[in-house]
RNA sequence: UCCUCCUUAGCUCAGUUGGUUAGAGCGGCUGACUGUUAAUCAGUAGGUCCUUGGUUCGAGUCCAAGAGGAGGAGCCA
């Protein structure tokens, strides 16, 4: 049993170690079979690539061999080699085969063949072993790990905002209440109203929409700060773009202006996209491939112009394009589709809200790239965006990627009491709830800005994957936590 | 939440104007095969036609309600 050394996948395939004692532990993604050899493709999720284990049926028992199926676990050792088939620079001649566990093939559900996205959504406890998903998954780590890598570079600290939140009055959305109180017979008031003062924290909580108040707090004290972590949304959103419960990436910079935020967030994009490419080369090429079948199954109007590697360079190599909401307005309202009237949304004049179909227009037929859009109407943003010289917009930001829209929203922040609190008052934002925002700006106050990128948007963008319920491991979508 | 579409074998789907015993491909199983690459060849099993109610001599097919899924919209990240 000694002599073999445990080797991770990755490190066996590239083919510079040979002739060697290894032993490799994975499950099986396929087996081939004839008289006088037994062809095992075997993962153990290091890579997308299957190491080839090759056996002598002579050697391993029938009633052993009959076991190894499509998602068996497998501890095989034996002698590194090249190999004699084409497809693989190195194979594993097998000498000893442990089968750890089975996986009956009448009842396994991940066969050898083509599954659907729905159909892996609802096995989601084993997709994570197919190809599409190991890739997915691994691409997430590889931004994840980039994204703490960037700011480190940068001298920013990561901030852990609370997940249950005391205040209510960002706005950003139905929030999902904390309570440890009895839902049958809750403590009422004497007004008969739930009486939050004996729930566990002596008021009413909610999982957090946001870390960006909590992290303005440590941006004025630690100069750079970022958050990244888990953000829940109860609204009922049923789309490709959402989910319950998300990770999202909240920078925020003391002295920063809105320029110095749009700089930076279009060098994060620049940086993930490019650390992907550097780094996920053998996941990104299968995705790349999966995604021209997916595309080739469209009609020729709808495909993308560009392949997802050609995409991700685009972004990697291009300065996004820079304009203000108003002159976004006048491009729209010279457009082809305004002016045959193809829009669904007609552009109503300045100081409503974009459509998607106008952003998507901004950003793939107008200019061909990504697009930040800046200096949007007061009254279609929120209550902590900076106010301009014209008293009519506020110091906001868009980011807009092909295909997914909004990638990052973020603004300059109002640092001046008075504006805040006149903002406050004109948009029903309780103070007394948030007097620990408003001293931010009665004690050293100073010019900070911020912005928040929805991880899995950002995932969605790397992969190429369409919905996002496909870029989580296990996503929360309303009337869906089975997994 | 709104609009549109979908639900038939383990999976992906076909199923004609409502008419006898509901089909295919993939996957599984059995066998063959001297090196395969989601192998190849031959054979074979496998069905609550989403649920409930209705129309009809007769419903996978038509109608209604419900459940689940997808795409789009709104909200946003």
């Amino acid at each position: 049993m000694s002599g073999y050394k445990t080797y991770r996948i990755s490190e066996l395939i590239a083919g510079d170690q040979a002739d060697i004692p290894v032993k490799v532990k994975g499950w099986v993604r396929n087996k081939r079979e004839s008289k006088n050899v037994i062809f095992i493709s075997l993962n153990d999720g290091s890579t997308i690539k299957n190491l080839q284990v090759v056996g002598d049926p002579q050697i391993f028992a029938e009633h052993l061999t009959r076991l190894i199926n499509t998602g068996c676990s497998l501890a095989v050792s034996g002698n590194l080699q090249a190999s004699q088939g084409q497809g693989q620079a190195v194979e594993l001649q097998a000498e000893e085969i442990e089968l750890l566990g089975e996986a009956d093939p009448e009842m396994y559900p991940l066969q050898p063949k083509k599954h659907s996205l729905e159909f892996l959504r609802e096995i989601a406890h084993l997709r994570p072993r197919s190809q599409t998903f190991g890739a997915v998954f691994r691409v997430r780590h590889a931004l994840i790990y980039a994204v703490h890598t960037f700011f480190h570079e940068r001298g920013f600290y990561n901030i852990h905002t609370p997940i249950i939140t005391g205040s209510d009055a960002e706005g950003a959305g139905e929030m999902f209440r904390v309570t440890t109180l009895d839902p049958q017979r809750p403590p009422l008031t004497e007004q008969s109203e739930v009486d939050h003062s004996q729930d566990f924290f002596g008021r009413e909580t909610n999982l957090t929409v946001s870390g960006q108040l909590e992290a303005e707090v440590a941006a004025q004290a630690l100069g750079l700060v970022y958050t990244f972590g888990p953000t829940f949304r109860a609204e009922n959103s049923n789309t490709s773009r959402h989910l319950a419960e998300f990770w999202m990436i909240e920078p925020e910079m003391a002295f920063y202006d809105l320029n110095d935020n749009m700089d930076l967030a279009e060098d994060f994009l620049k940086y993930l996209t490019s650390y992907a490419l550097e780094h996920c080369q053998d996941d990104l090429a299968f995705l790349d491939k999966r995604n021209q079948e997916e595309e080739n199954q469209k009609p020729q109007h709808l495909r993308q112009e560009m392949t997802l590697i050609e995409r991700l360079q685009f972004v990697s190599d291009n300065k996004f394009e820079r304009v203000t909401y108003t002159e976004a307005i006048e491009i729209l309202r010279n457009s082809k589709p305004h002016k045959k009237k193809k829009f669904q949304f007609l552009i109503e004049g300045w100081g409503t809200d974009l459509q998607s179909e106008h952003e998507r227009y901004l950003v793939e037929k107008h200019f061909k790239k990504p697009v930040i859009l800046f200096d949007y109407p007061k009254e279609i943003k929120s209550f902590y965006m900076r106010m301009n010289e014209d008293g009519k917009t506020v110091a906001a930001m868009d980011v807009l990627f092909p295909g997914i829209g909004e990638v990052i929203g973020g603004s300059q922040r109002e640092e001046r009491l008075q504006q805040l609190k006149d903002r406050m008052k004109e948009m029903n934002v309780p103070e007394q709830e948030l007097w620990w925002y408003l001293e931010l700006r009665k004690f050293g106050t100073v010019p900070h800005s911020g912005f928040g990128l929805g991880f899995e948007r950002l995932v969605q963008f790397v992969t190429g994957m369409t919905n996002i319920r496909d870029v989580i491991p296990f996503p929360r979508t309303p009337g869906n936590a089975e997994f």
